[in-house]
RNA sequence: GUGGGAAUAGCUCAGUAGGUUAGAGCGCCAGAUUGUGGUCCUGGAGGUCGUGGGUUCGAUCCCCAUUUUCCACCCCA
């Protein structure tokens, strides 16, 4: 009986993994652009950290958590979010008392035990960024915009950004009266699973897929309708500072978010692809979750994003290219490709010989298969006379070069 | 957590109304007078047909269970 990988767990290699680290140095490159720092967060964490932050009614919390008692007897989550990690480090190391705003970011491993899907998995990976200390939509605005230059530089474009405001506190209570009462209206003809969240969690009825109940929601309330001024201005401007950056985006009313930390802006970046359609990237403010977590209130803005799914919409064609490949014949003629390409190594190139023993004809087609720009192989001539033909994999032209000077061709 | 498909070579998939040696394409390896790749041609290796049980003279095929995967809900990234 043979082991494999766990449920909703996989391993990575090969060109997904080549494609993973291209990805991951755009999202760097991003990040330095918007002067974000990283921050790496322990795998696992207390479980009330969770608890308290993402909310002990959500989804997540209540069933989704790969929880466990350690050896010390502390109650331990590997992380299914990484906010409340990096709010916790941010109050832990009193960043707030540094120069403000703090901008960070992460890439991390990421666990919820769900039914794994198509872009779902159990062991997933996400890069989100946080951004703490401003209450202005600038800082929303930037926040988006991070999202949206990784997609532009990765050629994903097949994407589009929602946006929305869930508005204050204030805002909030004054929209779930409207809500409610509007949704008691309609309850004789709601389908039941609209009339279970009603009472529950009357913002996620909305959502439902039924027909029947969409064309009832025609004249819902929205959230947008019980911005009070302060709110109103700060989504308007949200939605000019993302107009002067070509930032296209469509306002969602239905776009609420499953967690329940978030106020005012919230968004998603949405994709439609054949693989995988939803949610690539989502997030939005979070002004309450500092003070939630144990610190004084401190405004804040983020997002989470799944690097599967954006691997899922980025497929890169264009494998590294290797420089080149020594190739022999004969066993001084193997010695002397193995110094040849280490000391082409040691300057920085990708250099590569033969481990197996092989025809002249197997290593030429070796050369070719992974990729190399030059080719050449050394035998008894060419330790003789010290020139070698080394061929170019494209054109097929050969260049006489001596055996001293290839690191100089090559660079 | 609920409901439904799927599982056959490294990959993508055919197939057998239950019958001896289970196929294709791609990939891999090797040849085409022995020191040069990519195209073409030829040959080869590689599968206890997801796993366990049952029905049967006989199961890859039918039944049950189990695991994994995909889809629709639910939820999320």
């Amino acid at each position: 009986m043979s082991i494999n990988a766990l449920k909703g767990t996989k391993d990575i290699y090969g060109a997904e993994i080549e494609n993973l680290q291209k990805v991951e140095s755009i999202i760097r490159e991003v990040c330095k652009n918007f002067n974000i720092g990283e921050i790496r967060t322990p795998i696992f964490e207390l479980t009330q950290l969770f608890q308290r932050g993402v909310g002990s009614t959500t989804d997540i919390v209540q069933k989704e958590m790969y929880s466990f008692i350690d050896k010390g007897e502390n109650n331990i989550t590997l992380k299914p979010e990484s906010t409340a990690p990096v709010v916790r480090a941010y109050l832990e190391h009193n960043m707030g008392e540094n120069t403000q705003p703090t901008k960070l970011y992460y890439i991390s491993p990421t666990f919820r035990y769900e039914r794994p899907e198509a872009g779902r998995l159990r062991q997933f990976h996400q890069f989100g960024i946080e951004v703490f200390g401003s209450s202005l939509a600038i800082a929303d605005a930037e926040v988006i915009a991070v999202a949206d230059a990784v997609l532009k530089r990765l050629n994903i474009t097949n994407v589009k950004l929602h946006i929305n405001s869930l508005g204050g506190p204030k805002c909030r209570e004054n929209y779930n009266k409207k809500l409610i009462e509007f949704l008691d209206t309609k309850k004789d003809s709601l389908c039941s699973l609209c009339n279970e969240r009603r009472t529950k969690n009357p913002l996620r009825v909305l959502d439902c897929k039924n027909e029947e109940c969409q064309k009832l929601f025609v004249n819902a309330p929205t959230t947008l309708d019980a911005l009070d001024v302060e709110c109103k201005a700060h989504f308007e401007m949200l939605k000019t500072l993302l107009t002067q950056m070509e930032i296209s985006y469509v306002v969602d009313p239905k776009i609420v978010r499953g967690l329940d930390y978030y106020t005012k802006t919230v968004f998603e970046f949405i994709l439609s692809s054949p693989d995988y359609s939803g949610t690539i990237c989502g997030g939005g403010r979070y002004d309450k979750l500092v003070e939630e977590i144990g610190g004084k209130s401190v405004p804040a803005v983020g997002f989470g994003t799944g690097m599967e799914r954006l691997l899922i919409a980025y497929k890169n064609k264009n494998l590294t290219k290797r420089d080149i490949f020594i190739g022999y014949r004969g066993e001084q003629a193997m010695i002397k490709a193995t110094l040849l390409v280490n000391a082409l190594r040691s300057k920085g190139l990708n250099a590569d010989t033969d481990l197996l023993g092989r025809s002249v004809k197997a290593q030429m087609k070796y050369a070719n298969k992974i990729n190399v720009k030059y080719a050449v192989i050394i035998g008894d001539t060419e330790l003789e006379t010290g020139w070698l033909l080394i061929k170019d994999m494209e054109t097929s032209q050969e260049h006489k070069i001596n055996i001293d000077n290839i690191a100089q061709f090559l660079l």
